[in-house]
DNA sequence: AAGAATGCCAACCGCAGTGAC
DNA sequence: TGTCACTGCGGTTGGCATTCT
């Protein structure tokens, strides 16, 4: 049985919202509010659309408070941070963004901020087809064996290493003559850059760590790996969160900060069982990897995807994967683990929007 | 200067989740 | 427990603006 139409489509205007439309829903809103029914409210204040139309209307446009274009580097390397741990969950992405909506961060990343990281890809790939070149010829020349798995000696970040997933550290086949990504040094860089400041051209590469709401700072274990530490963000928090529904209020709550609401999250969230970790967050995300092939070949997502390495080996996969992929912003690993952090610090983020 | 190509963004569409009944 | 209505989300599209040839 199909869905009744949430409207009649026939006698319903479509496109561009006009000015004297956008004041009617505008100034209906701010007195009366939704009411709870968007279905209903075009027909209430004489509007010729779609309930759903209003409702995006509202959200992406006339709500206050927004921001258009403009979006700051920082803004770029939030935005590339959770892409890179969450996927393509929009509303949760600008949930970080205070003034951005959902839509806005999508149209930039599908126009601007791939392109910009698929141009740095290339430049990696350039960077990385002169660099093995010349590790080959002095491979040739000390008789040495693989080049694929970094040690002390030829590693130029040594404290990175015991991080690297499997996948990352075996060869991964690849069939056409085109060098792809799949070269250790380069992945790892364009890794460590994109975990880092995205927008900056040249090495050294600078990670955060200078305060900000999102990034407040990273910690260097006993084993010299970094640690970050994302204080103010939850941990993927659509899957983070239980199934009620929070992580779409969750992204909600940076606009609309009825006190009322916010009591009602907090509800939501202090009942979140936090014993989920990583590697389950994203191994019950593979469609977060979608979209990330130019980032890493595809062979490479395809390995993530179905959750083995080129060793075969699936066990402490994820979570390195996920120490990997995670850090500069969603991973609060400690935190997770003691089960009582994540909702101090995703209610800390609603404060902090609230605040703003 | 004009047409084509590309970029950009607002809006639409359809699906999934959720709650009410 | 099942059905239905509503909401929210992500993907996609249409059209205007800008740039290129």
């Amino acid at each position: 049985m199909g869905r009744a139409p949430c409207c009649d489509k026939a006698n319903v205007k479509k496109g561009p919202w006009s000015p004297e439309e956008d004041n009617k829903l505008k100034s209906y809103i701010e007195q009366h509010g939704t009411g709870g029914n968007w279905i209903a409210l075009p027909q209430k204040i004489g509007l010729k659309r779609c309930g759903k139309s209003c409702r995006l209307r509202w959200l992406n446009y006339l709500r206050p408070n927004i921001k258009h274009g403009g979006f700051s580097e920082e803004e770029d390397d939030i935005i590339c941070s959770l892409y890179i741990s969450i996927g393509s969950r929009w509303s949760i992405i600008a949930a970080q963004l205070p003034g951005r909506t959902d839509n806005d961060i999508k149209n930039y990343w599908n126009t601007r901020l791939k392109k910009k990281l698929l141009g740095k890809q290339r430049k990696e790939q350039q960077a990385a087809r002169r660099g093995s070149s010349i590790k080959q010829e002095m491979m040739k020349r000390s008789g040495g064996g693989s080049s694929m798995v970094p040690n002390s000696s030829n590693n130029q970040n040594p404290q990175w290493a015991p991080g690297l997933p499997p996948a990352l550290l075996a060869p991964i086949p690849y069939s056409n003559q085109e060098p792809r990504v799949n070269d250790h040094a380069s992945i790892r860089k364009l890794l460590i850059k994109l975990g880092g400041r995205f927008s900056q051209d040249d090495l050294p590469i600078q990670l955060h760590g200078t305060s900000t709401h999102h990034f407040a700072n990273y910690n260097t274990s006993s084993t010299g790996q970094q640690i970050y530490q994302a204080v103010n963000i939850p941990t993927s928090p659509t899957d983070a969160f239980n199934s009620t529904g929070s992580a779409t209020q969750f992204a909600q709550a940076q606009s609309y900060v009825d006190e009322a609401e916010l009591n009602v999250l907090q509800g939501k969230i202090n009942s979140f069982p936090a014993e989920l970790d990583h590697q389950e967050i994203v191994y019950n995300n593979p469609q977060g990897l979608d979209g990330l092939e130019f980032l890493c070949g595809e062979g490479m997502v395809d390995n993530i995807r179905i959750g083995t390495s080129i060793s075969g080996t699936e066990s402490n996969f994820w979570g390195e994967m996920s120490s990997l992929v995670y850090p500069p912003v969603a991973s609060n690993y400690g935190g997770m683990q003691q089960g009582t952090d994540l909702q101090e610090c995703a209610f800390g983020e609603l404060r902090y929007h609230r605040a703003n």
